[in-house]
DNA sequence: CTGAAAGCGCTTACAG
DNA sequence: CTGAAAGCGCTTACAG
């Protein structure tokens, strides 16, 4: 297994006659060679298993191509409460890396503030991709006053203009109420995500909007809040039981939440969904898995990443900032 | 929001008014430096928020202090299936920033042979932490043929030598059976990975062990083998259902298989754990939340995180390789 | 302990 | 369409 050769491109460059200028044209698909002469340098590359040198390319052309993402870490390790990230992640690396861009994963420290620049100014990443986490607002803030590239999921900041991706709320509630109507379900809870959420008050709007059509109004005895995590999916419905214990249907706003919802109410001696129907969010991968599959508003998760990752790198290469919003579909299956 | 006027280390030295190498050897706490001029340019650089320029300096000393995290992508995109993947990439993450490290992921494509070309001739990173996969054995080959430094979770291969982390499979599999034995359990299948798996293999012997020791043998019709995931665990006890009804408990090799395993068990009409108790293996999160609390191995996914990340980097640098392997432990919940 | 200088391997004006 | 040369921002022998 003799040490390889040809590392620069030098040796190419000797190997097919040519200066190094044309070698790296020719690799970087530039127009400005002949196409005969490209696709020569092209075959000895191949054939000799040549690839550019990252660093020397990113030190030369001062980006990095790579783009960071910034987990919340709610806790010290990920669990499932993190599938969320994890199965989006997925769709971020693949097209990042058909865009020719790397994936670096940032775990930052809630407490620290100086991670974006310490990953930006030493060259590392061109840009951030940022989740869900109690801290966005702030880290937005951080991000958009130091003029850093990035694209969040979720609603925009309203202060300031950067990218973003995010689900179709009002009719991702709309949605899950009209169906639990429709299921002849007369007591229907909404359990929110963190009050303070724009997403969270438009899934509201869609409960309240979807209750108003049929002339019925919002009881707040029917109202309760988590942090989209299991457990505060169980807590949270236990304080809804008790405001009311006649309650028969629950539009859960995360499927973590939801599946902690499910194990409480049936530990309090109800029936799902016959004695109350439960309405997750997300359509996460254990949604289908749950012991009782969960009816649930399906994000559509491979293309918020596909997105994410696209709508960065072409803020990072042109500027202009994108703000989409991806459709919603309610998919039925046990649990209401 | 100016600008930044100092961007280089030359412009640190000129406000030092030492010399690049000065700047260069304070900021990377050579001792060649005298402790004061050090502590001095420390504290201007700190001052004027500076950080090296990390592609400059991958590529003057021809290292990239990057990793990359191979995952396995037995799909598409990502899903609880790869859950094991994302909580260990917690505690390798956080190990290896500690340690000056990035941390990449890559997605292979199983049928992609260049992969490991791609991102080491390329210098984007340093070194490979490998998953499970149902390519294992084939990417061990081809990074060891390469002399690529890499580090796997799980059996060292024989062939090759090179570092590796892998759990303590034999007291795995005896400790679950020996729970399962003193809890008066007559008749415990065996629900295993792959069969061709080292591991299985080992959890198997601890499983044959355990038994062997009050006198009892090995029932073929006792045994079956998933891939560790949700949909193999369902099937698999099926087939155990039908060779061995009477079964009344069963040693399963992840959580994953577990779960499935307990809803077909469950929609068979047995109740769990009165009628047949379930083991689990590995202890994610979703053991705890699972509707019926998982009685478990417990893999040390912190611990193996963190040996993973740093017994790869110590290769990196010294060459020394190292196979360690960590300690398990039962934790006992609601299933068995 | 400190500095001047070469070198890491690319890209890209500039000139032809 | 092609090449010579400068430059990206570091590190590190080498000399003092």
């Amino acid at each position: 297994m003799a040490k390889k050769s040809v590392k620069t491109i030098e040796d190419i460059a000797r190997l097919a006659n040519v200066s190094k200028s044309t070698v790296s044209r020719a690799l970087n698909d530039s127009s400005l060679v002949k196409q005969e002469t490209r696709e020569r340098i092209q075959a000895i590359a191949r054939e000799y298993n040549f690839r550019l040198n990252a660093p020397a390319r990113n030190l030369s052309m001062r980006q990095s191509h790579t783009v960071a993402f910034v987990t919340h870490a709610y806790h010290q390790s990920f669990s499932v409460d993190d599938l969320f990230g994890l199965e989006i992640m997925g769709s971020i690396a693949a097209r990042l890396s058909n865009l020719g861009y790397d994936f670096l994963v940032v775990h930052v420290n809630p407490k620290d503030t100086d991670w974006a620049n310490q990953y930006l100014d030493s060259g590392k990443v061109d840009g951030f991709i940022l989740m869900t986490s109690s801290r966005k607002q702030m880290h937005i803030k951080t991000l958009a006053e130091m003029n850093a590239p990035f694209i969040i999921w979720g609603m925009p900041h309203p202060k300031y203009s950067h990218c973003s991706v995010t689900g179709d709320n009002i009719t991702g509630g709309r949605l899950a109420t009209e169906y639990l109507i429709r299921s002849g379900r007369q007591r229907i809870a909404f359990l929110g995500g963190p009050v303070e959420e724009m997403e969270v008050q438009q899934r509201f709007q869609g409960y309240e909007l979807a209750l108003a059509t049929v002339g019925r109004t919002v009881n707040p005895d029917l109202l309760a809040y988590g942090n989209y995590l299991h457990a505060s999916g169980i807590t949270a419905v236990q304080r809804l039981l008790q405001q009311a214990p006649d309650l028969d249907a629950v539009f859960v706003n995360s499927d973590l939440m939801a599946i902690g919802a499910i194990s409480a109410i049936q530990n309090s001696g109800r029936r799902i969904p016959d004695d109350v129907a439960v309405v997750g969010y997300d359509d996460l991968s254990i949604a289908a898995f749950n012991s009782l599959p969960l009816t649930t508003v399906r994000q559509n998760i491979p293309l918020a990443g596909k997105l994410l990752a696209q709508n960065l790198v072409q803020f990072i290469r042109t500027g202009v900032v994108t703000n989409v919003t991806v459709p919603v579909e309610l998919v039925i299956r046990e649990s209401a």
